[in-house]
DNA sequence: TCAGTAATGTTATACTATAACATATTTGTA
DNA sequence: TACAAATATGTTATAGTATAACATTACTGA
Protein backbone atom coordinates (compact mmCIF):
# COMPACT_ATOMS: atom_id res chain seq x y z
CA UNK A 1 0.00 0.00 0.00
CA UNK A 2 1.19 3.66 -0.99
CA UNK A 3 0.85 5.56 2.33
CA UNK A 4 1.42 8.66 0.69
CA UNK A 5 -1.71 8.43 -0.71
CA UNK A 6 -3.45 6.31 1.49
CA UNK A 7 -6.70 8.18 3.00
CA UNK A 8 -8.58 5.80 5.43
CA UNK A 9 -12.11 5.72 6.18
CA UNK A 10 -12.24 7.78 9.62
CA UNK A 11 -13.03 10.99 8.40
CA UNK A 12 -16.24 10.07 7.16
CA UNK A 13 -19.59 10.07 8.37
CA UNK A 14 -21.50 7.43 9.54
CA UNK A 15 -23.95 6.83 6.69
CA UNK A 16 -20.76 7.60 4.48
CA UNK A 17 -18.92 4.88 6.60
CA UNK A 18 -21.28 2.51 5.98
CA UNK A 19 -21.72 2.17 2.28
CA UNK A 20 -17.92 2.71 2.10
CA UNK A 21 -17.43 -0.33 4.11
CA UNK A 22 -19.93 -2.81 2.36
CA UNK A 23 -18.60 -1.27 -0.73
CA UNK A 24 -15.16 -2.67 -0.23
CA UNK A 25 -15.85 -5.94 1.40
CA UNK A 26 -17.32 -6.55 -2.29
CA UNK A 27 -15.42 -6.42 -5.42
CA UNK A 28 -18.68 -6.34 -7.07
CA UNK A 29 -20.33 -3.57 -7.79
CA UNK A 30 -23.88 -3.29 -6.14
CA UNK A 31 -26.91 -0.78 -6.96
CA UNK A 32 -27.86 1.73 -4.68
CA UNK A 33 -31.11 -0.20 -4.11
CA UNK A 34 -28.78 -3.43 -3.18
CA UNK A 35 -27.00 -1.16 -0.84
CA UNK A 36 -29.88 -0.09 0.83
CA UNK A 37 -31.10 -3.54 0.89
CA UNK A 38 -28.07 -4.42 2.85
CA UNK A 39 -27.79 -1.52 5.50
CA UNK A 40 -31.40 -1.63 6.60
CA UNK A 41 -30.24 -3.22 9.72
CA UNK A 42 -27.95 -0.86 10.58
CA UNK A 43 -30.63 1.46 10.35
CA UNK A 44 -30.61 3.03 6.38
CA UNK A 45 -33.99 3.05 5.45
CA UNK A 46 -34.51 5.66 2.87
CA UNK A 47 -32.96 5.76 -1.04
CA UNK A 48 -31.77 9.17 -0.21
CA UNK A 49 -29.73 8.27 2.55
CA UNK A 50 -27.70 5.86 0.38
CA UNK A 51 -27.31 8.35 -2.93
CA UNK A 52 -26.22 11.14 -0.55
CA UNK A 53 -23.45 9.03 0.68
CA UNK A 54 -22.88 7.70 -2.73
CA UNK A 55 -22.52 11.59 -3.56
CA UNK A 56 -19.77 12.49 -1.33
CA UNK A 57 -18.23 9.70 -1.70
CA UNK A 58 -17.87 9.44 -5.59
CA UNK A 59 -16.48 13.32 -4.94
CA UNK A 60 -13.68 11.89 -2.75
CA UNK A 61 -13.02 9.28 -5.28
CA UNK A 62 -13.43 6.49 -3.04
CA UNK A 63 -16.10 5.25 -5.08
CA UNK A 64 -16.95 5.46 -8.62
CA UNK A 65 -20.44 5.01 -10.54
CA UNK A 66 -20.36 2.48 -13.33
CA UNK A 67 -22.05 4.47 -16.19
CA UNK A 68 -23.23 1.47 -17.75
CA UNK A 69 -25.07 -0.44 -15.28
CA UNK A 70 -26.21 2.14 -12.95
CA UNK A 71 -24.00 0.59 -10.13
CA UNK A 72 -21.22 1.83 -7.69
CA UNK A 73 -17.87 0.37 -6.70
CA UNK A 74 -15.67 0.80 -4.56
CA UNK A 75 -12.25 2.56 -5.89
CA UNK A 76 -9.66 -0.64 -6.42
CA UNK A 77 -6.30 2.25 -5.93
CA UNK A 78 -5.57 4.58 -2.92
CA UNK A 79 -4.94 7.24 -5.32
CA UNK A 80 -8.07 7.92 -7.65
CA UNK A 81 -8.23 11.32 -6.01
CA UNK A 82 -5.55 12.37 -7.07
CA UNK A 83 -5.29 10.35 -10.77
CA UNK A 84 -8.74 10.24 -11.61
CA UNK A 85 -9.06 8.51 -14.77
CA UNK A 86 -9.85 5.38 -14.81
CA UNK A 87 -11.50 2.64 -16.97
CA UNK A 88 -13.68 0.05 -16.26
CA UNK A 89 -13.68 -3.61 -17.95
CA UNK A 90 -16.71 -5.72 -17.70
CA UNK A 91 -17.22 -9.00 -18.12
CA UNK A 92 -20.93 -9.48 -20.07
CA UNK A 93 -21.04 -13.01 -18.47
CA UNK A 94 -19.55 -13.63 -15.24
CA UNK A 95 -19.73 -10.02 -14.42
CA UNK A 96 -16.43 -9.72 -12.95
CA UNK A 97 -14.88 -5.94 -13.29
CA UNK A 98 -11.61 -4.62 -13.73
CA UNK A 99 -10.93 -1.14 -12.84
CA UNK A 100 -7.90 0.32 -14.96
CA UNK A 101 -5.92 3.25 -14.27
CA UNK A 102 -2.87 3.85 -16.15
CA UNK A 103 -0.70 6.29 -17.95
CA UNK A 104 -2.15 5.03 -21.37
CA UNK A 105 -5.73 5.68 -20.17
CA UNK A 106 -4.34 9.60 -18.94
CA UNK A 107 -2.95 9.99 -22.07
CA UNK A 108 -6.28 8.91 -23.63
CA UNK A 109 -8.09 11.09 -21.84
CA UNK A 110 -6.10 14.07 -21.96
CA UNK A 111 -5.82 13.63 -26.04
CA UNK A 112 -9.10 13.35 -26.65
CA UNK A 113 -10.11 16.31 -24.48
CA UNK A 114 -7.53 18.48 -25.90
CA UNK A 115 -8.79 17.20 -29.76
CA UNK A 116 -11.99 18.29 -28.96
CA UNK A 117 -10.79 21.65 -27.24
CA UNK A 118 -12.65 20.42 -24.19
CA UNK A 119 -11.72 20.99 -20.65
CA UNK A 120 -12.58 17.30 -19.42
CA UNK A 121 -14.11 17.69 -15.92
CA UNK A 122 -14.95 14.08 -15.86
CA UNK A 123 -14.39 10.72 -18.19
CA UNK A 124 -16.81 7.26 -18.52
CA UNK A 125 -14.55 4.54 -19.92
CA UNK A 126 -16.43 0.96 -20.12
CA UNK A 127 -15.58 -1.49 -21.72
CA UNK A 128 -17.84 -4.77 -21.63
CA UNK A 129 -17.02 -8.22 -23.48
CA UNK A 130 -16.00 -11.24 -22.19
CA UNK A 131 -13.50 -11.85 -19.52
CA UNK A 132 -10.31 -14.51 -20.67
CA UNK A 133 -11.59 -17.15 -18.68
CA UNK A 134 -15.71 -16.75 -20.01
CA UNK A 135 -13.77 -16.74 -23.46
CA UNK A 136 -12.73 -20.07 -23.20
CA UNK A 137 -15.14 -21.72 -21.06
CA UNK B 1 -21.19 11.46 -48.14
CA UNK B 2 -19.47 8.43 -48.41
CA UNK B 3 -21.87 6.24 -50.60
CA UNK B 4 -20.07 3.18 -49.87
CA UNK B 5 -21.43 2.98 -46.33
CA UNK B 6 -24.67 5.26 -46.91
CA UNK B 7 -27.54 3.03 -45.78
CA UNK B 8 -30.86 4.84 -46.09
CA UNK B 9 -33.97 4.16 -43.51
CA UNK B 10 -35.90 2.50 -45.94
CA UNK B 11 -35.73 -0.65 -44.51
CA UNK B 12 -36.76 0.07 -40.81
CA UNK B 13 -40.28 -0.95 -38.91
CA UNK B 14 -42.74 2.27 -38.79
CA UNK B 15 -42.14 2.37 -35.70
CA UNK B 16 -38.24 2.19 -35.66
CA UNK B 17 -38.27 4.90 -38.42
CA UNK B 18 -40.36 7.19 -36.75
CA UNK B 19 -37.95 7.40 -34.38
CA UNK B 20 -34.58 7.21 -36.23
CA UNK B 21 -36.44 10.35 -38.21
CA UNK B 22 -36.49 11.84 -34.76
CA UNK B 23 -33.33 11.72 -33.79
CA UNK B 24 -31.92 12.68 -37.08
CA UNK B 25 -33.63 15.48 -36.75
CA UNK B 26 -32.47 16.85 -33.34
CA UNK B 27 -28.41 17.21 -33.23
CA UNK B 28 -29.12 16.47 -29.43
CA UNK B 29 -29.98 13.66 -27.80
CA UNK B 30 -33.34 12.75 -26.29
CA UNK B 31 -34.11 10.48 -23.59
CA UNK B 32 -37.01 7.50 -24.14
CA UNK B 33 -39.55 9.73 -22.94
CA UNK B 34 -38.94 12.57 -24.70
CA UNK B 35 -39.16 10.32 -27.70
CA UNK B 36 -42.41 8.88 -26.86
CA UNK B 37 -43.90 12.99 -25.94
CA UNK B 38 -42.33 13.69 -29.04
CA UNK B 39 -43.96 10.80 -30.98
CA UNK B 40 -47.79 10.52 -29.42
CA UNK B 41 -48.86 12.52 -32.14
CA UNK B 42 -48.25 9.68 -34.87
CA UNK B 43 -49.37 6.96 -32.93
CA UNK B 44 -46.58 6.10 -30.23
CA UNK B 45 -48.42 5.95 -27.14
CA UNK B 46 -46.22 3.59 -24.70
CA UNK B 47 -42.67 3.23 -23.68
CA UNK B 48 -42.35 -0.39 -24.61
CA UNK B 49 -42.84 1.20 -28.43
CA UNK B 50 -40.34 3.59 -27.96
CA UNK B 51 -37.22 0.65 -26.40
CA UNK B 52 -38.47 -1.58 -29.23
CA UNK B 53 -37.23 0.57 -31.75
CA UNK B 54 -33.91 1.94 -30.05
CA UNK B 55 -32.85 -1.61 -29.15
CA UNK B 56 -33.10 -2.24 -32.90
CA UNK B 57 -31.49 0.89 -34.25
CA UNK B 58 -28.53 0.57 -31.33
CA UNK B 59 -28.64 -2.74 -32.61
CA UNK B 60 -28.38 -1.09 -36.31
CA UNK B 61 -25.24 1.23 -35.06
CA UNK B 62 -27.46 4.23 -36.32
CA UNK B 63 -27.91 5.25 -32.96
CA UNK B 64 -25.98 5.79 -29.81
CA UNK B 65 -26.97 5.23 -26.24
CA UNK B 66 -25.25 7.64 -24.03
CA UNK B 67 -24.62 6.07 -21.08
CA UNK B 68 -24.12 9.14 -18.15
CA UNK B 69 -27.13 10.96 -19.14
CA UNK B 70 -29.35 7.53 -20.20
CA UNK B 71 -30.11 9.42 -23.58
CA UNK B 72 -30.34 8.47 -26.96
CA UNK B 73 -28.82 10.28 -30.37
CA UNK B 74 -28.58 9.34 -33.87
CA UNK B 75 -25.15 8.08 -34.94
CA UNK B 76 -23.17 11.02 -36.55
CA UNK B 77 -21.04 9.19 -39.22
CA UNK B 78 -22.56 6.98 -41.93
CA UNK B 79 -20.50 4.13 -40.74
CA UNK B 80 -20.65 2.87 -37.25
CA UNK B 81 -22.01 -0.30 -37.53
CA UNK B 82 -18.79 -0.51 -39.35
CA UNK B 83 -15.97 0.82 -37.66
CA UNK B 84 -18.30 0.56 -33.94
CA UNK B 85 -16.01 2.47 -31.29
CA UNK B 86 -16.93 6.07 -30.85
CA UNK B 87 -16.33 8.59 -28.14
CA UNK B 88 -18.79 11.34 -26.79
CA UNK B 89 -17.54 14.61 -26.15
CA UNK B 90 -20.25 16.47 -23.65
CA UNK B 91 -20.38 19.83 -22.47
CA UNK B 92 -22.19 20.33 -18.86
CA UNK B 93 -23.09 24.07 -19.97
CA UNK B 94 -24.44 24.28 -23.16
CA UNK B 95 -25.27 20.57 -23.25
CA UNK B 96 -23.60 20.10 -27.09
CA UNK B 97 -22.59 16.67 -27.74
CA UNK B 98 -20.22 15.81 -30.22
CA UNK B 99 -19.45 12.47 -31.66
CA UNK B 100 -15.35 11.44 -32.08
CA UNK B 101 -14.67 8.20 -34.47
CA UNK B 102 -11.19 7.89 -35.59
CA UNK B 103 -8.09 5.81 -35.13
CA UNK B 104 -6.97 6.94 -31.88
CA UNK B 105 -10.06 5.70 -30.11
CA UNK B 106 -10.34 2.23 -32.29
CA UNK B 107 -6.81 1.64 -31.29
CA UNK B 108 -7.29 2.82 -27.33
CA UNK B 109 -10.16 0.25 -27.26
CA UNK B 110 -8.18 -2.41 -29.01
CA UNK B 111 -5.27 -1.84 -26.71
CA UNK B 112 -7.18 -1.83 -23.33
CA UNK B 113 -9.06 -5.21 -24.66
CA UNK B 114 -5.58 -6.66 -25.31
CA UNK B 115 -3.56 -5.46 -22.20
CA UNK B 116 -6.93 -7.28 -19.84
CA UNK B 117 -7.35 -9.40 -21.70
CA UNK B 118 -10.80 -9.08 -23.48
CA UNK B 119 -13.17 -10.09 -26.10
CA UNK B 120 -14.60 -6.78 -26.20
CA UNK B 121 -17.93 -6.45 -27.47
CA UNK B 122 -19.22 -2.89 -26.63
CA UNK B 123 -17.21 0.35 -25.41
CA UNK B 124 -18.35 3.49 -23.87
CA UNK B 125 -16.37 6.54 -24.08
CA UNK B 126 -17.67 9.84 -22.23
CA UNK B 127 -15.65 12.79 -21.89
CA UNK B 128 -18.06 15.63 -19.56
CA UNK B 129 -16.50 19.12 -19.41
CA UNK B 130 -16.65 22.73 -20.86
CA UNK B 131 -16.48 23.08 -24.78
CA UNK B 132 -14.16 25.79 -26.39
CA UNK B 133 -17.38 28.42 -26.62
CA UNK B 134 -18.48 27.97 -22.66
CA UNK B 135 -14.89 27.72 -21.47
CA UNK B 136 -14.46 31.56 -22.74
CA UNK B 137 -17.68 33.02 -22.09
C1' DT C 1 -50.71 -21.32 -48.47
C1' DC C 2 -49.12 -21.61 -44.40
C1' DA C 3 -45.55 -21.80 -40.94
C1' DG C 4 -42.08 -19.12 -38.78
C1' DT C 5 -40.32 -14.75 -37.62
C1' DA C 6 -40.50 -10.03 -36.63
C1' DA C 7 -43.10 -6.18 -35.24
C1' DT C 8 -46.82 -4.11 -32.70
C1' DG C 9 -50.07 -2.89 -28.91
C1' DT C 10 -51.30 -2.70 -24.05
C1' DT C 11 -51.25 -2.99 -19.06
C1' DA C 12 -48.77 -3.44 -15.19
C1' DT C 13 -44.71 -3.23 -12.64
C1' DA C 14 -39.76 -2.89 -11.45
C1' DC C 15 -35.78 -0.17 -11.01
C1' DT C 16 -33.18 4.30 -10.50
C1' DA C 17 -32.97 8.90 -8.70
C1' DT C 18 -34.31 13.41 -6.77
C1' DA C 19 -37.50 17.24 -4.66
C1' DA C 20 -38.96 19.28 -0.65
C1' DC C 21 -39.04 20.01 3.98
C1' DA C 22 -37.85 19.24 8.88
C1' DT C 23 -34.35 18.33 12.25
C1' DA C 24 -29.95 17.52 14.25
C1' DT C 25 -24.96 17.70 14.52
C1' DT C 26 -20.48 19.60 13.83
C1' DT C 27 -17.22 23.37 13.38
C1' DG C 28 -15.05 27.69 13.24
C1' DT C 29 -14.90 31.94 15.36
C1' DA C 30 -16.42 36.19 17.90
C1' DT D 1 -18.85 29.81 25.82
C1' DA D 2 -22.15 30.96 22.54
C1' DC D 3 -23.73 31.37 18.22
C1' DA D 4 -23.77 31.44 13.17
C1' DA D 5 -22.71 28.68 9.21
C1' DA D 6 -22.05 24.54 7.18
C1' DT D 7 -22.77 19.75 7.03
C1' DA D 8 -25.28 15.64 7.83
C1' DT D 9 -29.54 13.20 8.78
C1' DG D 10 -34.39 11.58 8.51
C1' DT D 11 -38.78 11.11 6.07
C1' DT D 12 -42.44 11.24 2.64
C1' DA D 13 -43.60 11.78 -1.80
C1' DT D 14 -42.72 11.83 -6.53
C1' DA D 15 -40.11 11.95 -10.93
C1' DG D 16 -37.61 9.51 -14.35
C1' DT D 17 -35.91 5.18 -16.66
C1' DA D 18 -36.73 0.51 -18.22
C1' DT D 19 -38.70 -4.20 -18.67
C1' DA D 20 -42.08 -8.34 -17.90
C1' DA D 21 -45.87 -10.62 -19.64
C1' DC D 22 -49.28 -11.50 -22.74
C1' DA D 23 -52.21 -10.75 -26.88
C1' DT D 24 -52.37 -9.58 -31.66
C1' DT D 25 -50.91 -8.39 -36.31
C1' DA D 26 -47.95 -8.19 -40.36
C1' DC D 27 -44.33 -9.72 -43.07
C1' DT D 28 -41.45 -13.33 -45.47
C1' DG D 29 -39.85 -17.41 -47.44
C1' DA D 30 -40.35 -22.31 -48.56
Amino acid sequence: MNIEFYQGNSDLSVNQKLVMDLLESQKRPLSAYMILDELRDVGIRAPLQVYRALEKLIGMGKVHRVESISAFIACSHMSCEKLGVTAFVICDRCENIEEVSDQSISSFVTDLAIKTKMKAAKSNIELHGLCNTCQTS
